[in-house]
RNA sequence: GGUCCCGUGGUGCAGCGGCCUAGCAUACGUCCCUGUCAAGGACGAGAUCGCCGGUUCGAAUCCGGUCGGGACCGCCA
């Protein structure tokens, strides 16, 4: 070793010792006769400190030191004098005379700051991202996520689970994301598809009977990135046989728990976690992965304009619409910009349009007010609760417009009115999904994941008479308004399984052409499974509280994949691409 | 595919038609300095304001395009 001790060791106790540290310049500080240095490492920072009288040779060299250069250090540890202790460094007590100086390593001055906290550009911090990794909040989000990880690996172990690696070199399909591709040498013209996830391998495991499975798992998507999401992530892929919903449900609470009391800034609101069904957060949020940090829940109108003589409520609703609100809090005096910003946030999730009402004293003032009859007026304060300078958003639409639309809107208010409450966590389940959901060509797909078995065995008869009613054994764990993962119990059935693809229009055929492998593990022997698969990445950010997944990552792509460090993607020698049989058609429109 | 925001010495920011010969902080270089810890002090070097074009007597500043980054919509079983 090149050292006895770190840059975090250096205490009271080590006062006399001799030691040998190894580390980066953080700081120097030369007063002429007399230099120190802050050296630093993984593990802290310690003080070096020459004078040139007692000691010229180490002096000089700690004065043609610079920052970021690498030091090996050997010198004697001792109190600091009375007075000159730091109490902000867990080291301030001591401080290390040097003896001998042995530069490692010099280092051009470098792009940016390592000992000050400061933003800096994205692309320089991932360009330079060996550079980046010193500074204390990099490395401690890297630990926190080393440390969280390997808090997953031990509790998963000791509850009897085998970490399995599954391959990443897998068969591309057209469902879901865009697939990253990987061409295939032996097979000219074929490509294997890196995963999105394990989730058929996990379940062959499964009818392979390794019982219980675990894996963190990489998974990509060659969709448009995110601040929470982008090209890679990982998940805790997890499998159990022989378990119900609440099993898994049970697990992954427990899991998760006592991660967020481990790990977490804040405590966790409840525990045990509120379970709330599909519908449930539907009706209340607008929203299936609400955040529980705040109220603002969505109310109905319905009954208030039942017989109104405004035309656009009445023929809403005579087509057996409906009229829902949320209530914003103090923001009758909301500026037309404000509204229109709303207005069009609604619209997104297909609301025609957004009726303001403003409770002011005694009067309602509302663009619509005028089409409205008193008691209208009046019922509106009735049937919401609004209290004077409150600021009633309505939509009149279909069910599941009107709450989607005030969905969207209830989030955007919260975070814009900071109505959280951010002093905890608030996880919940969301369960009891519907097993399909309409396509917009009119068509029907899986709400969630098409192994995803049904709640009741009437809930796959309901496929046959009224699909959107059946609900799936999907649950979502969701953290202040985050979907930090979701399982499901899963079809083990070859019958079952075919049935769900033939409501998506997969016949047979295509079925067994994509999901062969699965679909002919079912018919030997497979045994009811499911499990669940939370997002590292997300779970980390969680708990870290920060708005970007490239922090979390050791090694960040940009918003159109690019990686600054590796100048990655780049073009493929042509002798591999003959190899390969490939000839790029498309030029590459951005020339590096 | 689309909308919005950003791009000024190494870094972070200011300046937003002429007072800019581009300001501040920090980093960097040289020198001074015996107890600092964001050390202090003195001096110095460092930028054709992302790029291209246009408007104007005059552009870092206004307009168009383009490149790069970010946030979002679409997309993401």
């Amino acid at each position: 070793m090149l050292r006895t001790h770190t840059c975090g060791e250096a205490r009271a106790a080590l006062a006399g010792k001799e030691v040998t540290l190894a580390g980066w310049v953080h700081t120097r500080r030369d007063h002429g006769e007399l230099t120190f240095i802050d050296l630093r490492d993984r593990y802290g920072i310690t003080q070096v400190v020459a004078h040139a009288k007692e000691n010229p040779a180490a002096h000089r060299a700690l004065g043609k030191a610079r920052n970021e250069w690498v030091l090996r250090v050997r010198g004697t540890v001792r109190p600091r004098p009375e007075g000159t202790k730091n109490p902000k460094l867990p080291t301030g007590e001591v401080e290390v005379a040097a003896a001998e100086i042995e530069v490692l390593n010099e280092s051009k001055t470098p792009p940016f700051y390592v000992n000050e906290e400061t933003e800096v550009d994205e692309n320089l911090r991932w360009k330079y991202r060996y550079v980046d990794l010193r500074r204390e909040r990099s490395r401690e989000l890297i630990r926190l996520r080393h440390e969280v990880v390997d808090f997953i690996r031990n509790f998963m172990v000791e509850r009897g689970f085998w970490e399995v690696e599954t391959t990443d070199l897998i068969r591309s399909d057209p469902t879901g994301a865009r697939d990253l591709v990987v061409p295939s040498r032996y097979y000219p013209g074929k490509f294997w598809a890196l995963p999105q996830s394990p989730q058929q391998l996990k379940q062959i495991l499964m009818v392979g009977g390794l019982d219980r499975y675990f894996q963190i798992a990489r998974c990509f998507r060659d969709e448009d990135p995110r601040a929470d999401r982008t090209l890679e992530h990982s998940q805790l892929d997890i499998e159990m046989s022989f378990v119900e919903k609440t099993d898994v449900m049970a697990l992954g609470e427990e899991l998760y728990t006592s991660i967020f009391q481990k790990f977490a800034r804040k405590p966790l609101k409840q525990v045990p976690w509120p379970r709330v069904t599909f519908e449930e957060a539907m009706r209340r949020f607008g929203i299936d992965r609400p955040d529980l940090r705040f109220g603002m829940e969505l109310l109905d109108l319905t009954d208030v304009f039942r017989s109104s003589g405004f035309k656009v409520f009445r023929e809403t609703l005579d087509q057996k619409g409906v009229v829902r609100a949320i209530v914003v809090p103090g923001k009758a005096k909301a500026t037309r910009k404000e509204i229109d910003d709303l207005t069009a946030i609604a619209k997104r999730k297909g609301a025609k349009g957004l009726a303001q009402f403003a409770l002011a004293g005694e009067t309602v003032e509302s663009q619509v007010a005028k089409f409205l009859s008193p008691e209208e007026l009046a019922g509106i304060r009735r049937a919401t609760g609004a209290k004077d300078g409150d600021l009633v958003l309505a939509v009149a639409d279909t069910y599941d417009v009107a709450s989607e639309s005030l969905g969207v809107l209830r989030e955007h208010l919260g975070q814009a009115l900071g109505l959280a409450d951010t002093s905890t966590h608030y996880a919940l389940w969301v369960h009891e999904f519907p097993l399909v959901q309409r396509t917009p060509d009119g068509g029907w797909t899986f709400a969630h994941n098409p192994f995803c078995g049904p709640l009741t065995p009437h809930d796959l008869e309901l496929l046959d008479t009224a699909p959107e009613k059946a609900r799936s054994k999907q649950y979502d764990l969701v953290v202040d308004g985050r979907e930090l993962g979701g399982g499901s119990i899963r079809n083990h059935t070859r019958a079952a399984q075919e049935r769900i693809f033939a409501q998506m229009g997969v016949s047979k055929g295509d079925a067994q052409e994509r999901f062969g492998a699965l679909l002919d593990a079912l018919d030997y022997g497979a045994p009811p499974h499911g499990g669940i698969a939370p997002g590292i990445d997300r779970l980390v950010m969680t708990l870290a509280g920060t708005e970007n997944i490239r922090e979390v990552q050791a090694f960040p792509k940009t918003q159109t994949g690019y990686d600054p460090l590796l100048d990655a993607p780049a073009a493929a020698d042509p002798k591999l691409l003959e190899e390969l049989g490939l000839r790029v058609v498309a030029k590459p429109d951005k020339e590096r």
